[in-house]
DNA sequence: GCCGTTTCTCAGGGATTTCACAGGAAGCGA
DNA sequence: TCGCTTCCTGTGAAATCCCTGAGAAACGGC
């Protein structure tokens, strides 16, 4: 089931109308602080564990719908917790969080079902994307959601990173793809540059602050060339994407 | 009876319409977790145990519609098992998973009647395959046809493992063909290599990322050559086949 | 056991992507 | 209109990602 909220963004709810719940295990707990906002700004439920233990009692306790978990944990480790869980949430998909260096330990089998990971350090839009799919897959949430966002005349697929306009293929990188996505899953609403940096970028980016500013030239040469504008500059607010109004000159 | 899912893969179900049953029966948690999860992704109901004893109880009150069982048990060696099973479940197809060196004779005497075996360490990919195949000939998902996958004019065989493109017949090596067939499985939806490891290459696997970068080149050079191509990169994200489109460039 | 095939490692090179920097354009208030 | 601030975007360097040839090792059929 989706609904639209008053907010005006689609939320995932289960099919007694509940929020979806999930379970955030990992040691550090900025970490788990940050995961934690960003899941409930989602509309999600959101439990967190520092270590195996407290993940086991939350897994019976809490009985998330998916489960973010880093493989690094102090107690016991990523895997053993994972077998634990397994046992207590059979059906439940897990997103792995995992140093990037060790990609070549890289964690074999474990994204046997519909698992999936991400490498630290990540961005925030690309965990709930993650999620998303995870949960969207699962079929947890009995939200038989379409992985298609569309705004206006454009549409961005999730599932095969597809975008078009106007039915025109249009290639994105993977980072303005990210920005494109988290513009089109708020649309009609103005975005800061620091929220846009904060969950486009990943969190430990120590760069400059005009990358957003950069990014959305690129976007923009890309979506909005010859055609009604549909990101907009709120001069000092941010941006937000529209659907273009025909009347509106062309770019 | 097929459907295809929300989250579009194809489903096989009982002729009641309830979920396929399988029954797995190995004493190595991480591996009964790890085919668990593999094939509750695949839509079907799932038990486990990890000895003959837990096995026969299972068969008794779970009925499942095919087992896999490794022949090498603690308690009972499979082949006692396998004769107690068959007592209990006479038409039920059983899908064995042996050591590497095992005696392979002993095993095909133990196949004739339409079971089939996998050695360890499988890819997750090859055990799927194979169920699927057991029980869709044994008739108890009444699914009889549909061996055959299709994305544009592309066609493999999960039967006979032909792989034809516009008709003509393309030689695949084993990897290669559980590449394709993989990809094949989840046309239009972006795949990245750690999902392609996990899934083609077996759970053991140590070796370097790039594997598969190496087949995705091998599989282009077979399936591509000469056409509009299918399959395609998405940088920093993976890799997905879809058709070709008549206008793009041939390779 | 031998020989063709298949799998996989390694490494070079090429193409793409990311990002910093900086000059210029555009908006805004007085 | 002027001056200040904010935003836009060209340029280029560095980093990253991907492709593929060559060859070693493992496998399999006979």
């Amino acid at each position: 089931m989706t609904i639209t909220s008053p907010r005006g963004r689609t939320e995932m709810l289960r099919p007694d109308g509940s929020p979806v719940r999930v379970l955030v295990v990992d040691d550090e707990t900025s970490l788990t602080e940050l995961l934690s906002m960003a899941l409930r700004y989602e509309g999600w439920e959101v439990r967190s564990a520092a270590d195996g233990a407290g993940a086991m009692r939350s897994a019976r306790d809490f009985r998330p719908d998916a489960v973010v978990l880093d493989v690094m944990l102090p107690d016991m480790d990523g895997l053993a917790v994972l077998g634990r869980l397994r046992r207590e949430l059979p059906q439940v998909p897990v997103l792995f969080l995992t140093a990037k260096d060790s990609v070549e330990d890289r964690i074999a089998g474990l994204t046997a079902g519909g698992d999936d990971y991400v490498t630290k350090p990540f961005s925030l839009e690309e965990v709930v994307a993650r999620l998303r799919g995870l949960i969207r897959r699962s079929g947890a949430a009995a939200v038989r959601s379409e992985s298609l966002l569309v705004v206006g005349d454009l549409t961005l697929d999730e599932d095969s990173h597809d975008v078009t306009r106007d039915g025109q293929s249009i290639h994105l990188t993977a980072t303005e793809f990210e920005l494109l996505r988290f513009l089109m899953r708020n649309p009609r609403r103005v975005l800061s540059k620091a929220q846009i940096l904060d969950r486009v970028w990943s969190y430990d980016f120590g760069g400059q602050a005009n990358v957003v500013e950069l990014y959305i030239s690129y976007l923009r040469r890309k979506i909005d060339a010859g055609r009604p504008p549909m990101i907009h500059t709120r001069r000092g607010a941010g941006y937000l994407i529209k659907p273009g109004e025909p009347g509106d000159a062309p770019r």
